[in-house]
DNA sequence: ATGAAAGCGCTAACAC
DNA sequence: GTGTTAGCGCTTTCAT
């Protein structure tokens, strides 16, 4: 009953021809209401569908885009893809995804060659440099850009690092700490770099606090090794990377009889959906991936339908404050 | 220099017809090694690449698959996701992901819908009932089958459910527990009913073990709304229904001043990258999404290479013991 | 309002 | 070997 009919079909058995059908399925006002009617039975009876190849081929479009990231397996973009997903299929959209396996090098053809097959793109936090950035950009349009500082080829949808980095450690100030330790993420990358220079910022700020960087990485691993570091540190409270981070870390620092908080305060980054379930509880600034891949689609829709492009749209990232900070052992 | 090129441009350009350059493109090795230059340098210089939906409607096959899973979020749907999409692409195809948002009722337009533009489909943990299913698939095939009973109509991928269970009751009982309370998960659901299936054969294996059932549910926030339930219970061990349930119930017991494991021992399901880094770490039984995802794209790529369907393959949990579970409390 | 025909860009059968 | 031609299945002028 289903298959592999062609509008021809219809159209015999409708006794109309094939252009009818077309403007039938399409909804084109001008059709008689009683052939629309012989129509929409024919297909109903037959189990017709119109080929999305076929009209994606004619029309140009596929109502499809490519969501690119740098790791499915990754918390924060799973976040900012599942809701852009969702909110792209609420409006008729279907999503290709590319996982670029963390290797900056392989985005760009991976990311030309997924566009290809779609009406636009969204790049996830892409790892490659500036210029190359630059370079690309205009190849993929449309593009949106998220989490990369903004752009004038494309919008950008980013969660402000430095704001949160700062109320962190504005929050372990208050706490009274005057000894911070920052766990740094990939040497080269740019979001540590953002990073790193929101800690110079507030080394500024606080005249009064020592503010310390140590080399980390960006995983659980990572965290847990950076035990030795912390404790040879002297600092009274660690602002990890990541979430992750802070979640290994606390699970060595557990491991080493290091209480948390009561010897050291720990504040992770990005509000993971585990953070609140850690023991203790983790303090971190949550970046709202759900309201940023939803803009990230509007953005998108937004190009789709040839609007003006969308202004950058910063998201500051709420403090969320758990039981891993606490004043200083007196 | 790039853009909207069409193999007739190429053709012109390099003094040679169509359908030459088609065979260039393809590697058709019966083309004078001449022309095969003039060709190929031909293409280069203009930036020429074939469409994609061209191709695909003339060949009928668009070297994407469509991955539905019922919640992008999930970390277990990640893990097989992740892995699936890293396996196709080493294969040269592309992903379309669906996303049913835990909503059985949408699973099957969804799937029809994006089966459609796409040349098969891997459904993840699908939530429709079995005859829904069954009378589902033959409109889908190709289509293979994740986390679901062998089936005649699809290859499956699963994860033996209750052996890993069974495995976590053998480990519980050789640590001397004879009270046990399993957590389960959303009623009605199919995974659920295999779970409670696999706990009364517990039952019935080990006389001397009382193993009661709590109704929960498979998030954080139901792990940690069953901390009474635990305590009332008089078990000295609970079997939370999946990862994020013993970590939700880790948490709230950890607030309630229960240790664990010297008042209660706790065992996750899944094996999700956060279970080692809990406080206590979570003993649990690791599914090997990794291998599942792997599997999965095999098993697809067999069927769309019009090879046999592969058998069924249930792969074993893993016992991973961590330090959640412990002797009881004398 | 409806149908005939051209075209979206490519591949494959069929001739030469 | 290479070009010509006919599709793949749909949409959309352009006539009528």
């Amino acid at each position: 009953m289903t298959g592999k009919l062609r509008i021809s079909d219809v159209a015999k058995h409708a006794g109309v021809s094939p252009a009818t059908v077309s403007r039938v399925m399409n909804g084109n006002p001008k059709v008689d209401p009683g052939l629309v009617a012989r129509v929409q039975a024919a297909a109903e009876e037959l189990g017709y569908t119109a080929s999305p190849l076929a009209r994606s081929l004619a029309l140009g479009k596929t109502q499809t885009i490519t969501v690119l990231v740098p790791d499915l397996g990754n918390p924060t973009f799973q976040g900012v893809l599942r809701t852009l997903s969702r909110s792209a299929a609420a409006d008729g959209y279907h999503v290709l995804v590319a996982d670029s396996a963390e290797v900056a090098a392989d985005e760009a053809s991976l990311a030309v060659d997924a566009r290809r097959r779609t009406d636009g793109i969204v790049l996830v936090a892409p790892r490659m440099a500036d210029d190359e950035l630059d370079a690309l950009l205009p190849r993929l349009a449309p593009a949106v850009l998220v989490n990369r500082p903004p752009h004038e080829s494309a919008p950008v949808v980013a969660a402000d690092y430095a704001g949160g980095l700062r109320e962190l450690i504005e929050h372990l100030h208050d706490l009274g700490h005057r000894h911070i330790l920052f766990l740094a993420g990939v040497p080269g990358s740019a979001s540590n770099a953002r990073r790193l220079a929101a800690i110079a910022g507030a080394r500024a700020d606080h005249p009064d606090l020592v503010l310390d960087e140590a080399a980390c990485g960006t995983g659980f691993a990572d965290g847990a090794a950076a035990v030795d570091a912390v404790r040879g540190s002297g600092a009274t409270a660690v602002l990890a990377y990541n979430d992750l981070v802070a979640m290994g870390l606390l699970s060595a620092l557990h491991d080493a009889g290091i209480a948390v908080p009561a010897d050291v305060s720990v504040t992770g980054f990005d509000g993971i959906p585990f953070a609140p379930y850690t023991t203790p509880p983790l303090t971190t600034a949550a970046v709202p991936t759900d309201r940023m891949g939803e803009r990230a689609w509007a953005a998108m829709r937004a190009l789709l339908d040839g609007d003006d492009a969308p202004s950058p749209e910063v998201f500051a990232p709420v403090l969320a404050v758990r039981g891993s900070t606490a004043p200083p052992r007196a």
